[in-house]
DNA sequence: GATGATCTCCCCAGAACTGGGGATAACGCA
DNA sequence: TGCGTTATCCCCAGTTCTGGGGAGATCATC
């Protein structure tokens, strides 16, 4: 993967790649973690925990296409601190650069980044076919990194359940849930009870969790109306 | 914006558009909704509020890149009931189609589809360019409906914080949460209980799923290891 | 006619959570 | 030095959930 994406990257006439999840490293979370950037500003980076305050990151969860690091107080506004980020960036060798967010409700948010070298101007014809790479790269290395593993039959719930387990997932009380389907708290009580039954969890937390993660319900019916 | 949507759709070789949140109609919100499907569907569509079940929208809470609804079933199982909503958008007029999702964090979930005469062919060599244009179409709207995130207040947690709302998300007790964190009792139920007030929530079912939606933890802490 | 699935309702005991009220200590920042 | 933030711990009363045990009604299917 490492090898092909610098391809790409040499291809498109830029000099470094990020394909990241926004966290800090944790080896022991599935996250995509894919970096060709000089090495003194990734330790930098991470010794400073920048994932979450880098303003290129920020920027990035703000938009779902992608944006020239140039550009990028036409999306957020920066502060001192942000202006002297990019400033220290620029000293270790990064230029300009383009980043292509990649969201996914539910997920770490991400994004894939290609960067020129410092003094290096980016090609602004180039940008949206940055954009469609950036964008592919970022759903496969994601789908790489995910293991899929049990791939579990998920186990569906009847009308009724799910519509007591979104409501759960709203934050409702057995009781309030009998009052606004209309049906006795007891019955609230036994579908959550069958619903906790069918996913094999014990907690009402987990059941709206998993009930979510295999779309018998979505966050639109978390927060919508 | 519809007029320019048209001519793009029609150039594109493809017959419908919809450039929609995932959310039901309501004036209130402010939400982009610039839709030319058969009229028909649309109207069923939103009779059984399919924005939150239908599969094409389900998938599309799943990537982060377009997909043709035929390969749908790669991204999410269908369930009977799906086949059925696929079945009867078909014979309202729809044919296969291309669906882009755009989601930032934070905001609406929403997406791009554009869609084929029942019967028709799509030519898969054009996708990718497909896919750019979906998600700049996607953005444009956004950025002209002006929502900008209903200030979407993502109230920050500290450290312990998360690590324990975290932990609430797998359906751990308050108790085993302390032996995790080799922490007191008592110590965990204060933070769970600040992190529900920075939330201004009051049930840890709906501070795990909020902390979930706007990406203070994500589905790889819940499942992960 | 039996069987299974679904929806509805009921009771109870013990565990877990929620919302109040406290407290101490460490740290950084002004 | 004082103030705010964070992390740690403690107590208590009341509510909510969880895991057992039931039961009757409808509906489709075999």
């Amino acid at each position: 993967m490492s090898d092909l994406m610098a391809e790409i990257t040499k291809a498109m006439g830029f000099r470094h790649y990020a394909l990241v999840h926004h966290v800090d490293l944790k080896p022991a979370v599935r996250s995509v973690h894919i970096v060709d950037y000089p090495q003194d500003w990734v330790e930098r980076f991470q010794a400073r925990r920048l994932y979450a305050s880098d303003p290129i990151h920020r920027a990035s969860h703000r938009t779902n296409v992608g944006f020239a690091w140039s550009a990028v107080q036409s999306i957020i506004s920066l502060t001192a601190a942000d202006r002297s980020i990019l400033a220290e960036a620029y000293e270790a060798g990064l230029g300009d650069g383009f980043t292509v967010p990649a969201h996914i409700p539910g997920e770490l948010n991400g994004s894939c980044s290609f960067a020129m070298a410092a003094g290096e101007m980016l090609d602004h014809r180039q940008l949206p076919f940055v954009q469609l790479v950036g964008s592919f790269a970022f759903e496969a290395a994601r789908k790489i990194s995910r293991i899929h593993a049990p791939q579990s039959e998920c186990p569906s719930l009847t009308e009724r359940q799910a519509e007591c387990v979104a409501l759960v997932a709203r934050g409702k009380t057995d009781w309030e849930i009998s009052q606004i389907l209309g049906i006795g708290q007891e019955t609230v009580i036994q579908h959550v009870k069958d619903a906790r039954d069918r996913y094999g969890v014990t907690k009402r937390t987990l059941l709206a969790i998993r009930a979510l993660f295999d779309g018998q319900i979505s966050f639109a019916d978390v927060f919508g109306r």
